[in-house]
DNA sequence: AGGTATTTGTTCGTATGTATC
DNA sequence: AGATACATACGAACAAATACC
C-alpha cells in the first residue's frame, strides 16, 4: 500500500484512508501505538506535514488520540455496555434490567468503583421535559442532576425531572444518595415505572459538557431522554443522560 | 482584539477564539462571508498558514463552511429531522422498531419521495458481523448496500450482511430493490426474524460517510448495528445503518 | 536528579493546484 | 482570460512534553 500521485484524491486523504483501513481491519486494533510521523513520513515517501495533516483527519473523526512528546494511539473502544432494556419471553428478566438510575450496580458488575455527585433544585421545567411530563412549560419540577463517575472517570452526566407535586417532600428531594434507587421511592409513594419511552440523539457537546466529562476533542455526546410511565399510565419521570462516545454503547433486545 | 504573542494559547487558537467570538455574538451571523484568508491574515498580523489553522478549528466545531475558489461563511442552522422509528400510541409491541428497511412507507407518511440506491456484492465477513452471525472471520457472507434518500437528500446509508448458503440463490442477491421487504424474503426462506438484538453508538463520520450522506462539518452520525434472529433463535441477518445526527432520532418503547 | 534524544505541536515561508467570479 | 480565493504540499526551524539513560 503506498500513496499513489495519480489518485485525484489528494495525498494525505489516502493516507489517512490507508491508516483507518489498518485501524478497522484489526492491524491496528485499539491501544495500538501508531508509528510516528517520522517513521509514517519514511514509509509513505510523503512529507511530514503531509503526514500531520492525515493523522488531524482521524483525529477529528475520533480514531486517533495523540499527545505531545509521547506519540498516537488508536483510540480504544467503548468499556461501558447499557444493557437499556432487556425484553421478553425467552431472556425473561436477567439481572440487566435494572434502572440506569442503580448506576452503582452496573458500574460494581465491572470491576469498578462508583461514585457520584448530585444536586437537587426546584426550577421550571423545560419546554421539552414539560411537554414529555404533561406539564405546561413553566411548571415547576424537581430536577436531580448527577456526575458519575468510575474509577474517578467521569463517565456520564443524568438529569432526573419529576412533577413538583409528586415527589415533594419525598426522599427524591434529598441530595444525599439514594441507595435503595429512584425507582423504589417512585414505588413507596404509589407510582410503579411500568413502561418506558426513550428517545436518543446524538451532537457535539457543549464547553461545559467537555469540561465535566474531560473529553478529548472530536467525542460526540450520545444523549438519552427517558420517559417512565406509571401503572395509569401517567409520565412520573423524564431522565436525560448524557453519554460520551468512548465510553458507552446502548444496547436494547426488542421482540419481533 | 488582537494575538497577543504573551498569551499561552497558541495563535491559531487565539484567532479562532477571536472569530468564534465574533459569531457567538452575533457580530457575524450564520450565513455572513467570513474575510478571506489573506484579510485576516493582514488585520491580525499572522501568516497565512496560522489563518488555516483557525479557520480549520472552526470548520471543526461546526461553525464554519467553506468551499475552494469562492470563500467561508457562517455556517447557516440545521434542517430537518427524521424519525427513523415512529411510535403511535402506547402498545405493547415494541413499535420503535419497524424495519428500517421498510423505508419507504416512512418517507412517504412524511410527504417525502424515498429513492435509495443499492448495490450487493459478496465479501469475506468483517470480524464485528462475523462474530455476530455466529461465523468464523472471513466466511463469505452477501452485502446489500444502500444509500437512501429522501426528496434527492441523502438520509442514511444501511447495510445488511447475511449468511451466504442462506441466501444464495434468493431475491436478496438481486441488486434491484426488494419492494416487499428483506424481511419477507427471509420469511419466505424459513426464516422468520423473531427478535433483534441493537446496539447504538456515535461518532465522527468518516471523509467518504461525509461526502454520500453530504454532512456539513462536524456532525457526528449515529450507528445502529441491529442482529435479527429467527424462531430457532439463529442470527440470519446484521444491519448497519449510518444516521446522520441532525436527520434522525431513534426512538425505543420498552415496558419495564 | 539531570541531560539528551524522541515525538508531537506551532509557525513561518513558498510554490502550485483548482474552483469560482 | 485574468484575478481571486481556498486547497494541497513541501521545507524548515523552534517549542513543549515526554521518555530514557
Amino acid at each position: 500500500m503506498t500513496i499513489n500521485p495519480a489518485d485525484p484524491r489528494p495525498r494525505y486523504q489516502q493516507l489517512a484512508g490507508l491508516i483507518r483501513d489498518q485501524i478497522r481491519s484489526g492491524e491496528l486494533p485499539p491501544g495500538t501505538r501508531v508509528p510516528t510521523e517520522v517513521e509514517l513520513r519514511k514509509r509513505y515517501d510523503v512529507s511530514r506535514n503531509t503526514v500531520r495533516d492525515a493523522l488531524e483527519v482521524l483525529r477529528n473523526e475520533g480514531l486517533l488520540i495523540s499527545s505531545q512528546g509521547r506519540g498516537a494511539w488508536v483510540r480504544a473502544e467503548p468499556q461501558m455496555r447499557y444493557h437499556a432494556s432487556l425484553t421478553g419471553s425467552r431472556t425473561k428478566r436477567l439481572e440487566a434490567e435494572r434502572r440506569l438510575d442503580t448506576f452503582g450496580q452496573q458500574i460494581r458488575a465491572q470491576g469498578k468503583v462508583p461514585k457520584q455527585v448530585s444536586t437537587v433544585e426546584v426550577a421550571p421545567a423545560p419546554v421539552e421535559i414539560a411537554r414529555l411530563l404533561n406539564l405546561t412549560e413553566g411548571d415547576q419540577v424537581v430536577v436531580r442532576r448527577r456526575v458519575q463517575f468510575a474509577d474517578d472517570e467521569p463517565l456520564q452526566l443524568g438529569d432526573s425531572y419529576y412533577p413538583l407535586d409528586l415527589v415533594q417532600g419525598s426522599k427524591i428531594m434529598d441530595s444525599a444518595d439514594v441507595l435503595e434507587g429512584t425507582d423504589q421511592i417512585l414505588e413507596d409513594l404509589g407510582h410503579t415505572p411500568t413502561r418506558y419511552h426513550d428517545q436518543i440523539t446524538w451532537r457535539m457537546p457543549t464547553a461545559e459538557e467537555s469540561t465535566k466529562l474531560r473529553l478529548a476533542p472530536a467525542t460526540p455526546v450520545g444523549r438519552l431522554l427517558r420517559t417512565s410511565y406509571d401503572q395509569h399510565d401517567q409520565p412520573i419521570e423524564a431522565y436525560e443522560v448524557v453519554l460520551p462516545s468512548d465510553r458507552h454503547v446502548l444496547v436494547y433486545d426488542v421482540d419481533a
